[in-house]
DNA sequence: AGAAGAAATATGAAATTTCATGGATTATGT
DNA sequence: ACATAATCCATGAAATTTCATATTTCTTCT
């Protein structure tokens, strides 16, 4: 795969292809690459009952001891009012625990429960699969390649405003 | 940069630093790199006055002799009843220019105006040194390989039906 | 050709999200 | 220690988005 098949833009016919700005752009690769392959799947979460947020959630906390609101909105990449008030309907489900912290007693410690976990069980595996599949046409050595390089765009990419936004220019 | 750096996220000391099942699924690294990486922009792109869709339009149709709702709807990854909204505004605006399209007298065709483009010339400037200034610390060569590879990604998992979510998530 | 079905877009009602803000707690500075 | 500022979350009002559907225009099939 792959060495070639980005760089000339595609067009199968003599048609020529216009050159679109977003064609090269990453930001808007980032975006639709990001579509499409969970796109894929959330039929998948949907025919379980689950909304996206719901399995996003759920899908955060699972192997973690419990996560603030704040945290879960940015692993959930969903706004603090609209998160609050979705875990507050999972809560009222089972599907997650909602506790005060000790160490600081504004937050809410979000955990997932038993059947938060029972229910994403089969999910979580068909996600795994489902990215199998998605790498699969890369093979190893690439596929292990594109994960290392997004973690490392996110590592250089901390999650909310470490740079001051007062500084950032406007 | 970061042969290394990834994939070692678990230690053998017993303490077991959590690993979360999002922590390495792709459809999450995606999205939290689609999210954090457009954020950045995103200030930039709101002090010039315009909403992120609007941006996302007249970006899309850069370069680009005319659009149809539908395909902007997957451009933009804008459900199509939002995005017939947003264009009616844009189009009131001088931002854009609708026309019936002549092949197909069902579509829409939608075009960028020369305020539109216009409008957009610094954005589009300072969206490539944007993109200059994240990919450099990654080199050429790694670089290059990442946007082969996402588009690469896309070849094989065509648009369909548009499914928007603002900045698709995990 | 004609009918039936599919596709593209527009639009109003309903649902969801976002903004702005308040209350509570913690952090900072003097 | 006290006052002030900053942080975290919840919540109602307002704005936006989504769903469902209507309309118009192709397509397909007989």
């Amino acid at each position: 795969m792959s060495e070639d098949s980005a760089q000339d833009s595609f067009d199968e016919s003599g048609e020529e292809a216009p050159v679109r700005f977003v064609d090269n752009y990453l930001a808007y690769l980032l975006a639709q690459a990001s579509s499409r392959i969970s796109r894929e799947f959330h039929r998948e979460v949907e025919a379980t009952g689950l909304s996206i947020t719901e399995w996003r959630v759920l899908a955060s906390l699972e192997g973690s001891t419990g996560e603030s609101i704040g945290v879960l909105s940015e692993l959930t990449l969903t706004k603090q009012p609209t998160l609050s008030k979705v875990v507050q309907r999972m809560e009222a489900e089972g599907l997650v625990a909602r506790t005060g912290a000790l160490k600081d007693r504004r937050q809410t410690v979000v955990r997932i429960t038993a059947k938060g976990h029972r229910v994403t069980e089969a999910l979580r595996e068909r996600a795994r699969r489902h990215q199998e599949a998605v790498l699969e046409p890369f093979g190893q050595d690439n596929a292990r390649m594109l994960i290392t390089m997004l973690k490392d765009l996110l590592a250089l990419h901390p999650a909310q405003g470490v740079t001051d936004e007062k500084d950032s220019r406007v």
